[in-house]
Parts: structure tokens; C-alpha cells; sequence
DNA sequence: AGGAGTTTGTGAACGCGAGAACAAACCGGA
DNA sequence: TCCGGTTTGTTCTCGCGTTCACAAACTCCT
């Protein structure tokens, strides 16, 4: 699926600002309950962390929603880009894995809030079935067809071991969902309009390491 | 702490190399594993999910360690860049904050066979004190300043709420603290000698939901 | 030794994103 | 109505990262 240009609504955001549209979301959300009303963007820029030239750059991908002198509409705008980011719904999401790190997925109240809803945990481990984490059933790994099929799942979350995410992978494609968040240290094979996302804690620590060794390179090596 | 150019060891590699080091060691440990002695550019990149190009071209800032027409000695090569990115020793790594997500980053092994090596587990509340988690006891969050110049801890790993982050985070900088990992939805201030990487659940799943939204529109809003 | 085949390392072109800078637009007061 | 102050939306420029393409270098076979 390569990008298509489609007639109305035909801006196709850059992936940078999409990927920075949801840091926006939650600074906004921040201002709103804290009764701000309207905002600057060198305001909502220092909330998000970002340059204020590059959040206005951003936000006129999505159209002209601020007035001039006087800033953004707290309230409005974050309706804007709940509605451009696809999370005014919820989704449903299933996470595969209930393991460490799946329950504290699991149990994680931050999905609601944002536009996520979990409706299965699934696990190969029948040890596992007995469970319930966050007040849903842990169920086997079978059921995943039919709950995706029930649900209209399009996202799917792995947090299984590194040797069995191609299989889990594998299988959610199998079933329709295209999109896919991986946990598993692993590189994924899918089709090209899968979306495939990963989240590696190594590679992070790694990362700062990298930079931590230069900043004390001066004394090593003596 | 601006780049300064060191006399030897000159090159300052790209940030988005460095971003893919740590995957290219993880498919070079794979590969060691399954007895693989030489590989081309062409097979490390795809166990590694990238262009062949731009991983020669990634290598190439480290030096010449490939051979032309055999290719790289896998462990040889493994070494270089585990010697680049630094995790030829353990750095010892705090986490801070030992709920749910606290927990399971605990318990991860991945750590340890990666460069790092938990030294202590923190939290605020008393209830927490009590419990051991993977075989190390959870102590008052006090004990910070004690802890990380015992250990010459860099590295800190935030899981509080996100309420609590950025003090947390400001004590973590108080005790030498050069490095953040944070958990918390939240854009710690830190001073600009201090490296902060962030690994927020919702913002990926927002910005899969983004593309997802994308995907079915042609059938919505009918 | 020489040539065919293979693979690395790198120069060059290209596209995207970051940031500065500024004109256009809005508000409020006189 | 006009004018000064403020802030957005956009243009322009620059630097970084990606990718292509190919010469250089190595192996192996004859
Ligand atoms: N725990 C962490 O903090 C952490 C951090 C970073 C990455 N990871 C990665 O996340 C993944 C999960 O980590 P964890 O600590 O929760 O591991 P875990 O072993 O505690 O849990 C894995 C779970 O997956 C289940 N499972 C195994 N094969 C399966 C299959 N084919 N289908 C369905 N379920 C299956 C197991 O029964 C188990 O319950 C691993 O790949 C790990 O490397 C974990
Ligand atoms: N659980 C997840 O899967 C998940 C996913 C994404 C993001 N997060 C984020 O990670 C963070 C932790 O999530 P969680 O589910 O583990 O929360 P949690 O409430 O289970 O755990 C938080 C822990 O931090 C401790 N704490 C609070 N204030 C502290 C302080 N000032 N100093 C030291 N410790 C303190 C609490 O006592 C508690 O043990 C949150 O910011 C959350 O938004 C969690």
C-alpha cells in the first residue's frame, strides 16, 4: 500500500509530525484540566518539548485552527488532532503474551483514556488460563481468530518471547489486523500494509550507553 | 557538552547509526548463536531489517572491519560494535518506581546478557519496602544518593507515575545521573549535558492508530 | 599468473525535516 | 477608523540521512 492521494482531506502528513501529534495531544490534555483555555504555541511548545516554529509548521498540516494574536483553542484543538489521529473511537487492541511484561500492559489504565480498549489477553500457556489480570480473562492463543473477527481487531500488541513473535505475527496477520505493536527483541516479517512498530528496551539502554562512554572517554584507557 | 572532535577515534558517529548499532549487534549475536561464522552486508541486513546500503555505510563510521568479496567475521565484528556502543561491560542501571511496569523491567534477563546489571530497585511508598523482586529488594527511594555514588550509577530508569517524574528525575541529575530512560508520559526538563530517552506505550499505539485510521477511511463517513 | 565472480567501502545525488525569518491576520485602545 | 502589539501560517535555506552506483579489493579456479 503505497501512499495514495486521495481527493478531499488530501494533505498527507509527514511521519515526524505524526509522530509528534500525539505529544501535543497529551500536553493539551494537561493545559484542559488545568483550565486553560487558550494557548500560544511557544506555550503548547514548551509543554511538548519541541521548537515553537516546528509545532506551527506541524499543526498547519492539519489545517488553520488558530487565530492570529491570540493562539490555540485548548479545548478545540485537542479535539482537532484526537480527530486527525483516529482516537476520538476507542480501538480495540488484543495483547498477546500475558507474561511480566503483558500484565503490566495489561494494567496499564492509560489505554482508555487514549483512545485504546483492551478486549482479550491471550496466552499459549494454559498454566496461564487460570488467570485474570486487570479484570479480563486470560484466554489461549487459539481464540485469537474468532475475538479478532468478533472485536473487528486491527491492532495487536506482542509481548511474547523473541522465538515465538514471527509466529504470533504470523497469525494476527492471518486474521486482519494490520498493525502491530512488537515488545519481542526480534525483527518481524509481515506484508508491506502491515504497520509494524517496535518498542525495545535494549536497544534504549544501549543508545545511552553509547553516549554515556563518550562523555567519559577522557579518563578511560589510562 | 557540545561534539568535540577527540584526536583519535575521530569520528562522531550519526545519531541514526547509532540508533541501528544495537540492532545489528542483536542479529550478530543471533547469527554467533546458530554457528554462523562469516556473513555478507546483504544477509546481516536483512536478519537486521535493513537496506544493505545504509548498513555497510552505518559500519563503514566504525572502520574497515568487513573484508571485500567475503564479507564480516561475525564475532569479530559483534565485538567492534558492542566495543563502539560500550556494553563490553555491565553498567549499572537504577529503576526507580517498582509498580506494575516496574516490575517486569525487573524481572526482564534481557538486561543482563545486554550490558547492564540492576544495582537497586527504589519507590516512595513504605508498602513497596517489604517485597524482594527478581532476587533484589526493593529500598526507600532515599537511598538514591547513597546507591548511585556506591555504584557510579549513570544510568536511571524511570517508572513512576508521571506526576512524580520530573522530581524524580531532578534527584536522579542531583546524584550524577547523565542518563534517563523514562517510562512516564511526561517531558522531564533536564540540564543539556543530561540524555533523556523516552518510551511512551500510547504514543505508539496513537500513531499506528493514525495510519490504521488511514487505512479504512475509503468506507468511513458514509 | 590471470581472469571471472563476489562483496566491501564510499562518492554523489536526492529528499525530508529543522529552524529562522517574515508577511498576513487578529485584538484592543484611542 | 487607525495604529501598535501580538501571534499565526508559510516561505526559504541549510543540514542530515537515505539510496544508488561503482571502483577497489579479495577469493577461487584454471
Ligand atoms: N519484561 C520486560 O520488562 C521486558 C522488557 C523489554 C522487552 N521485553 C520483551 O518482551 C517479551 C515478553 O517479556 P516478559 O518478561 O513478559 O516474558 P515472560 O516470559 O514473562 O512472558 C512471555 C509470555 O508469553 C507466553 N507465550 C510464549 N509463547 C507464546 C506463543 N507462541 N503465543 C502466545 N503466548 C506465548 C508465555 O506463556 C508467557 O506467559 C520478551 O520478548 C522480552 O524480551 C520484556
Ligand atoms: N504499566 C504499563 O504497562 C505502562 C505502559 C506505558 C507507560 N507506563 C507508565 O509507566 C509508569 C509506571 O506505570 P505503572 O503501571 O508501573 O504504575 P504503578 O502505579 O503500578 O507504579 C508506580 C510506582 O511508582 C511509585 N512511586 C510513586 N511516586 C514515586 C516517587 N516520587 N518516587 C519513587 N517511586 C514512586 C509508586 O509507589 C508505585 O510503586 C507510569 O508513568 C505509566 O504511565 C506504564
Amino acid at each position: 500500500m503505497t501512499a495514495r492521494t486521495s481527493p478531499e482531506s488530501a494533505r498527507d502528513i509527514p511521519e515526524a509530525t505524526v509522530a509528534r501529534l500525539p505529544v501535543y495531544l497529551r500536553a493539551l490534555v494537561t493545559l484542559s484540566e488545568q483550565g486553560t483555555g487558550t494557548c500560544s504555541s511557544e506555550e503548547l511548545a514548551v509543554a511538548a518539548g519541541v521548537n515553537s516554529a516546528k509545532l506551527r509548521k506541524d499543526l498547519s498540516y492539519l489545517g488553520s485552527y488558530g487565530t492570529r494574536g491570540v493562539g490555540y483553542d485548548v479545548d478545540y484543538l485537542r479535539y482537532q488532532i484526537a480527530r486527525e489521529i483516529g482516537v476520538t473511537q476507542d480501538w480495540p487492541v488484543v495483547i498477546v503474551g500475558i507474561g511480566n511484561l503483558g500484565q503490566a500492559l495489561a494494567n496499564y489504565s492509560g489505554f482508555r483514556s487514549r483512545g485504546f480498549r483492551v478486549v482479550a489477553l491471550l496466552d499459549a500457556d494454559p498454566a496461564r488460563h487460570e488467570a485474570v489480570v486487570a479484570g479480563i480473562d486470560v484466554r489461549p492463543f487459539d481464540e485469537l481468530e474468532r475475538i479478532a473477527h468478533d472485536h473487528s481487531v486491527a491492532i495487536g500488541v506482542i509481548a511474547t518471547p523473541a522465538v515465538a513473535a514471527q509466529d504470533v505475527a504470523d497469525r494476527m496477520v492471518a486474521c486482519g489486523i494490520t498493525s502491530i505493536l512488537n515488545f519481542a527483541p526480534t525483527v518481524l516479517n509481515v506484508p508491506a500494509e502491515v504497520d509494524v512498530r517496535k518498542v525495545d528496551l535494549s536497544i534504549e539502554l544501549q543508545i545511552l550507553a553509547y553516549h554515556e562512554q563518550r562523555k567519559t572517554q577522557g579518563a578511560a584507557t589510562a
